[in-house]
DNA sequence: ACTTCGCATAATGTATACAGATAGGAGACT
DNA sequence: AGTCTCCTATCTGTATACATTATGCGAAGT
């Protein structure tokens, strides 16, 4: 039987996660704002469990700040953070890239999988393709830390990203292509340089996004 | 009154995954061991709270892989992974401090922190004051978020790095002073440069320390 | 009036208990 | 004999309940 992707049933944690980084994007969590456990577990009705964990994995994320027997806060998000965010998000995928042409790995599934992405009829299999090519990516040039490690820059956009931020599907299946095509050319430089290229655009977007929602911190406030 | 870190007191959570980290650094929990919540919690006498949110710290930092209602399992660490996470490592600080120069940051705080952190008179205090100087780089060049995620890379090592990998105490403290001088002189290439091949170097005797342990996996395995 | 100590309140951290899902094996059928 | 089905044991996921800690207010003292 081929390969399957595991089917996705998100945890009641992941989904409160993906709640807590909803209210963050929108803009109705500011800068500061404190998360109580028992206000999101009452919120979303659920136990104190699945929000702890929730919490514990959006820290980690860099969402939020949990200080212990004090509370978890909002971090402020600058125009600044997120571009160095989108900058480093390059850097590290770029990395990958790199390692996996210098170790000869073989690229045609990796070259498949960004035209398949690509080619993709709509905004939801878009995201689903570009996440699976972005994995293969991080197995091929990286190991399975790597990918988890790449993974946690992701968390900042919650859903679909590819319909939060409005032009990112644009950007993406004008890029991805180049990429494939410097991949397959053997131009590890050239294909590293289209990637930087589509994230530091999307970065910009991203940034767009969060102004409109009043979700950007003016700078770092004090607290 | 001046300044004050606060009181470090881990929570139970946080020394579960500590342990953890150490099973797996001695090699007594190899590459696709099984993470049992019951056992890890009878065998720290703990409850099985904590110790979830342990495996969610440990899974977001890539050491094991969790799937739903299935179980945690220890990834296989590779000597290339464990380069590739070092490598990685000094591309992600060699950004923040290339960012606090970009951005003339004041460095005077950061640079008396490397000095002061090459100068620690034991191995416990060189660890403490590493990991506060590295913070500051991070919320100089990047943001919290920023911190959060890069360090989220170094949960690799458990306890005191410097005592758990013969010989990076020396390189510290060599490697230090000179990115102190060369941000002193304003040259952020020489500083990242120092930082890195400090990283590298680190990362060489990590590797060379996980196989005398017999904690590293031959080649990525099947599962 | 200001500071300091102590207590009450409310939140977080952890333990216990229950519900739901997966994996492995026994049994029946082809 | 092989395969499929169903069932049971075991483990994970979540809810509830208890313990511990931080914070704020108020009273007493300087």
């Amino acid at each position: 039987m081929t390969e399957i992707a595991p089917i996705e049933r998100p945890s009641t944690s992941d989904r409160v996660a993906e709640e807590v980084r909803r209210l963050v994007w929108t803009g109705e969590l500011g800068a500061g704002a404190r998360l109580n456990q028992d206000d999101l577990a009452r919120r979303f009705g659920v136990s104190r469990i699945p929000v702890r964990e929730a919490l514990i994995a959006l820290a980690h994320a860099g969402v939020i700040s949990m200080t212990p027997h004090r509370g978890a806060f909002v971090e402020p998000l600058t125009a600044e953070a997120v571009g160095d965010l989108y900058e480093l998000y390059a850097r590290v995928d770029g990395f990958a890239i790199a390692k996996a042409v210098e170790r000869g790995r073989d690229l045609d599934a990796l070259i498949a999988d960004l035209r398949w992405a690509a080619d993709a009829p709509d905004s939801d299999s878009l995201f689903d393709r570009v996440l699976s090519a972005r994995r293969r990516l991080h197995t091929l040039g990286g190991s399975p830390r790597f990918d988890a490690v790449a993974r946690g820059l992701v968390g900042l956009v919650p859903g679909n990203f590819f319909v939060e931020v409005l032009g990112t599907a644009a950007v993406a299946r004008r890029q991805l292509p180049l990429v494939a095509d410097s991949l397959e050319a053997g131009q590890a430089d050239a294909a590293t340089g289209h990637y930087g290229a589509m994230l530091r655009e999307q970065g910009k977007l991203v940034v767009e996004r969060l102004r409109e929602n009043g979700a950007l911190a003016d700078r770092e406030e004090g607290l």
